[in-house]
DNA sequence: AATCTATTTGACTAACTTTGTCAAGTTAAT
DNA sequence: ATTAACTTGACAAAGTTAGTCAAATAGATT
């Protein structure tokens, strides 16, 4: 999986893969066909619960889909701050003294 | 700044290093003592203004505070998933991709 | 050119989350 | 035991996100 593809594009890409129309996964998620297909265009986010059904109905690594849809998600928090890639950086240490601390108790 | 404190610890150790009261501090927010209180003690989320302002009342560094504030925020979205250092990484790594590509046009 | 099918768009509503107030409860110093 | 500072929890208001629906567009097919 390109990690620089958008969850959106990696989605539509293997549902015509598929030959599968919005409708039909659509269905399976219970949702307007509107919506995916906002999603699909990244106009909308989709829940967590939807990227995993999504792996489902389109055979995709889960962990995979899954860790895309959250850096995404993490990079939607900091589009429109100049400062962050620097944020970005400091969270990634801060999450390693964190664990580091719940591996000690 | 030590990155490994809490947005709250800070704020509430450098209030208290000046000598300032929950009172005095969120009035000048424009807020309840509550949720100051709450801020501190990470029970509550600030909001960006908040953060802004609290370093002109506290002298704090803006972009140190902010950088902290952001950090924090990632990390929120990412604490109950256990492909949450995986997600950070590639958040980075597509965050690259992306300044690449707009340093290009 | 008319029709049919898939997708897109935009206005609107519903559900949820966040941000806040307020009043009562603790804590600790005097 | 009062008083001042802070904390707690129930609740309301404001803002955001997730959804529906109907109409519009795009592209094949007859």
């Amino acid at each position: 999986m390109n990690i620089n593809k958008t969850i959106g594009e990696i989605l539509r890409e293997k549902r015509e893969e598929k030959g599968l129309l919005l409708r039909h996964v659509s269905a399976k998620l219970d949702i307007d066909t509107a919506i995916l297909s906002k999603i699909e265009r990244s106009e909308r986010k989709a829940t967590k619960e939807q990227i995993l059904k999504l792996a489902e109905i389109l055979d995709l690594n889960k962990d995979d889909l899954l860790v895309q849809y959250l850096s995404e998600r993490i990079l939607y928090e900091i589009k429109d701050e100049k400062l962050g890639s620097k944020a970005l950086k400091v969270a990634e240490q801060r999450m390693k003294y964190i664990n580091k601390l719940n591996s000690r108790n």
